[in-house]
DNA sequence: AATGAATGAGGATTCATTCAT
DNA sequence: CATGAATGAATCCTCATTCAT
């Protein structure tokens, strides 16, 4: 019994935090950081109480972990995405927004999203870190995509940076929305297909930033 | 002692109502609704712990009467300005965007914005509010221009929704952004003129759905 | 509009402590010393949260004026009637705690009393008066009686004392029991007519106190 | 320091919760339920305030488990004792009522009796159920013996519900009287004997329910 | 490695009492 | 004389964290 006990403990040393972390991931993004209890992370993950606080040192330092761990690879996916390709900005650019909807906006990550916003203010290191290696690398992407298509003519020459908010807004307010108001009851408004009002939007930025010489079909 | 007395010792029914719901105005949006202790904002209205409760049955009351009194009348102001209107959509859409952000956005205003998006979740009953009286009001307005410019011919005919996603997301994120990250030493992103930079986007949407005949000069 | 006035007051001021006490009189026994608040009192006297302060120094004080006022006449009825007697003692006996009951145990002053058991332990002063001006005056008049009769062999010879918390605890017991479970939903007992089951009981103890030559058969 | 700090951190799951309620019983004997802090419970228990929480959802409910857990067991010995019985009803009337005196009257118990009396109006819930396994059950075994003893005569037959009431009451006011007035320095009327004068008490209505033939000596 | 009993600081709320009007 | 807005001490309860087992 003892070995089993032992070999058990040790195959579940390794995969402890994780099983936690993504038993925080769901109880913050459903019922925020306040309103969930470690008890709740902790019976989530089927261990108890006392047991997170031998991988993590605190509730905030799960919160961290919790970012850490689950977007960054994300982000890192749309680099490599973005560096190997060459062709026109706009296609690259409607294709890495929808891919950060398949990947994050759809799953319970966009939740992370919308707790940072909500946190920030109270975990301002956390937000750093997000600041940095989330967003700041996000928008260097789509910056980068926006200014080459400007330099090549593809693109209207303007503010890139104004280009940038008019692009990924859209997708991160409904990656907001979808954590926030339609959460509750009431609230609902069913968006049939969120995927596809987001491509809409996405295609009228996309035309108010090419050069169009006719309109007509 | 006793001049200090006197003056912790007014009796001002008419005015402390507002003045509490100021203070916690303030407070909310700097540190969220959590982190805000009824001590602080009776201290921040210059009385003491047990005078709010005069006014308000709880904290979450004070959170809901915050919300109730300070927005409303924004909207209602945007639904004046939509109905006496008569001329290009595209011109309204702009000047009331823009005066939102005048009368909301760069206020703290926007701050309790970012707040019923991360509170939301935790009081159903104001978020519900918040969705019918705030959020719904104002896409009606932004529909019924989007709308009434696709059937007159100025806008390029398509999802009416998504548009309203595309025009209104920039401006939400910004005041989304000035009262998260913005907030973070560290995050200070210095947006010299955001305004200007709201302008520029919204000016891309609207340019996506008008129709160009040509975009030479 | 000034003399009027000060005509009013005037008057007032000599009628408010009664109304006050009246109006604590009844919320006391409704619903326990604890329970009633300070305003109750004041609102169902007619008169604001300030008022009782003017005529009493704080809540307690103000049961010790329900307390002083509204038993002691009751007593002193007892004792001038006791000693204006020559008769039987068993008659006077019967005569007197059916003359509480009706003065007393049936009205709201029964709830006195029982406040009074409850409330003993956190008012010592207030229960010291209690105790001597209510109960032990009480209770001399019934050991008076009680034994004369033994003296004068109407009575069987015995513990006098024990003779009185005989006789007297029916009585009691009635009285809290209507103020105590009788007022829970659930436990209205309904015990149809008191008064006459008090006499049984009465009549049961008077009996046990007689001498009986035959008991026929 | 670090022995108090271990004897302060002991694991004694199982006996806690009677810990704290014999804690609870004994303050809230003494001062009343209002008069009660919880800190008071759990000092007395020799924890801290937090503990009682583990085990009890709230004052309330300690109360609830206080009177639960004390009283019950007590009614049913009771009930054992009269159903083995056959002989006169006087007979064991009397050894009941002893009993209940020697196991409740006496003891702590008795306290919890007249706080029953005390609260029944705060706490209906509470009020129901020790009326309906308390009251309602003891004066059923009395109620029975009264019974038994008019159907054979041995009693004068008469309204059992008043002679039940005659038998109880002397007790039931002694217990109360002694965790009320008998607390206050001042009103320490010092019986000296009080089982002999509740025994004498009881005598007296038995001789009142018994047919007598002769009252010679 | 895991448990979960115990801790205790912290915060919302109540209400007797005061005092400027 | 009366008001009732304001006070602030008091108390219940929560929950992140610790540590003996």
């Amino acid at each position: 019994m003892s070995e089993m006990q032992a070999a058990r403990w040790q195959r579940r040393k390794e995969v402890r935090p994780a099983e936690i972390l993504d038993a925080a991931l769901g109880l913050f993004v459903e019922k925020g950081y306040s309103a969930t209890k470690i008890d709740d992370i902790a019976r989530a993950a089927g261990v108890t109480k006392g047991t997170p606080y031998l991988y993590f040192a605190s509730k905030e330092e799960i919160l961290k972990a919790v970012v850490r761990e689950k977007l960054l690879e994300r982000v890192a996916d749309m680099e490599h995405l973005s560096h190997d390709y060459s062709g026109h900005p706009a296609v690259l650019i409607r294709l890495l927004l929808l891919k950060w909807w398949d990947d994050v906006g759809r799953t319970p990550l966009a939740g992370l999203c919308k707790l940072m916003v909500a946190e920030a203010v109270n975990f301002p290191e956390l937000a750093r870190f997000y600041h940095d290696e989330v967003i700041m690398r996000s928008r260097a992407i789509a910056r980068r995509l926006v200014q080459s298509g400007m330099d090549s003519g593809e693109f209207v020459a303007g503010d890139a940076e104004a280009a940038v908010d008019a692009l990924l807004s859209p997708l991160l307010m409904t990656m907001i929305w979808r954590h926030s108001f339609a959460c509750v009851a009431g609230c609902e408004t069913d968006r049939e297909d969120p995927k596809k009002r987001l491509e809409a939007a996405l295609q009228l930025v996309l035309a108010g930033l090419s050069h169009k010489t006719t309109s007509t079909s």
